[in-house]
DNA sequence: TGTACATCAGTGAACGCGCGTTCACTGATGTAC
DNA sequence: TGTACATCAGTGAACGCGCGTTCACTGATGTAC
């Protein structure tokens, strides 16, 4: 699996690795493979299920980080980019998941980005930022957040790591487009829409 | 190309096919490929420049059938969902694009997002909807919308063309995501962020 | 109108190579008594 | 403490196959005179 990470991270396509590829990058003779999957499917899988612990600990910290309203935004967006860049290959795997072959593996990968929404609006309930909002216009806004968060990471993950100045660049992006969106949560009117 | 994009619309990964397999899909022997393109590479470039003449037809349509500002954005999102359905390879090709080994049709794709983005703009400031937002602030919103929509498009590419009910959730909810990101435009200070 | 030539998409045989998968194997580690 | 056995990750040879790419070719169409 880190082997398949180690690949994608380099800049291919996971569906278009090959089990000798895998292998070799691991170090190990490629009837290895089956010892531990069926097949580069199941290995995606796997690499799915990893990547719902890797949102899961982004979660975390980020909730950790912003307990307060002020600055929330900001401080939840750094979070985002700090985690972007020490998980790269795992992000790239979940942006080629989003338009790849495997059905399964696109099930997965939008699942977890749903269950991250979900939570989303858990926290921002309990926060009572957007009390006037109906459950379905915050889940709504919820949704539209984790894409735009979602397709930053993907322009993330195309510029060098070390390129500060573009990656400020889509820092304060995101937040532009986030305060965006909460200037229009806040003034949205759940009954008319 | 038309077989190309075939082996995409019917769920392969642009990246992990093979000459022979587009030869054989377009009814031709593997050595007629190069007279066409050097390169798997080459074919993708040119599929991008097609995609182009797509987006700026779907783009000249959504104009015709929306000039007037009441009910723009559900005039437009069903233009896109239209043409999105009408040419579903060729979206699924560039949503496999952003996330591709190809650096090269990356940034085609890229920038044909981008142009779409700025076609937007020049759109929304001629109907002068938006005249307290600054230059910034409305390619800022414009680049959110193109996300956004751009977003649903790879949504309605994995719900079968006829299921309506899906389609409509999908239209539904981008709609939702329009007005909520306009709202939030109508209020925005641009001298306050 | 007829002849000679250029252009060019498609052909088919051939090549060496890496692929996925099978098989019987090795050798280290853990477990039972 | 010592012996016998089970488990299991990794090995290495072998297979048939499809891959990308080369080459000299064919035959239709367009162009020049």
């Amino acid at each position: 699996m880190a082997a398949a990470l180690t690949l994608v991270g380099n800049g291919r396509h996971f569906d278009s690795l090959g089990i000798r590829e895998v292998t070799r990058q691991a170090g190990v003779v490629p009837t290895s493979f089956y010892r531990h999957f069926r097949s580069m499917d199941d290995l995606g899988l796997q690499l799915v299920d990893e990547l719902g612990l890797v949102l899961r600990r982004m979660m975390r910290e980020a909730r950790a980080h912003a307990p307060e309203a002020d600055k929330l935004i900001e401080e939840s967006v750094d979070v985002f980019i700090r985690h972007g860049q020490a998980n790269r290959s795992f992000f790239l795997f979940m942006a080629q998941g989003l338009a790849g072959e495997s059905r399964a593996v696109y099930e997965g990968v939008r699942s977890e980005i749903r269950f991250f929404a979900t939570e989303l609006a858990n926290d921002l309930r309990r926060l009572r930022l957007v009390d006037h909002l109906s459950d379905g216009d915050l889940d709504m806004t919820c949704d539209l957040v984790v894409r735009t968060v979602a397709f930053s990471l993907t322009d993330l993950l195309r510029v060098a790591a070390d390129d500060e100045y573009q990656t400020d660049q889509i820092r304060k992006r995101t937040i532009r487009f986030l305060q965006l969106i909460f200037v229009g949560a806040d003034h949205w009117q759940s009954s008319k829409h």
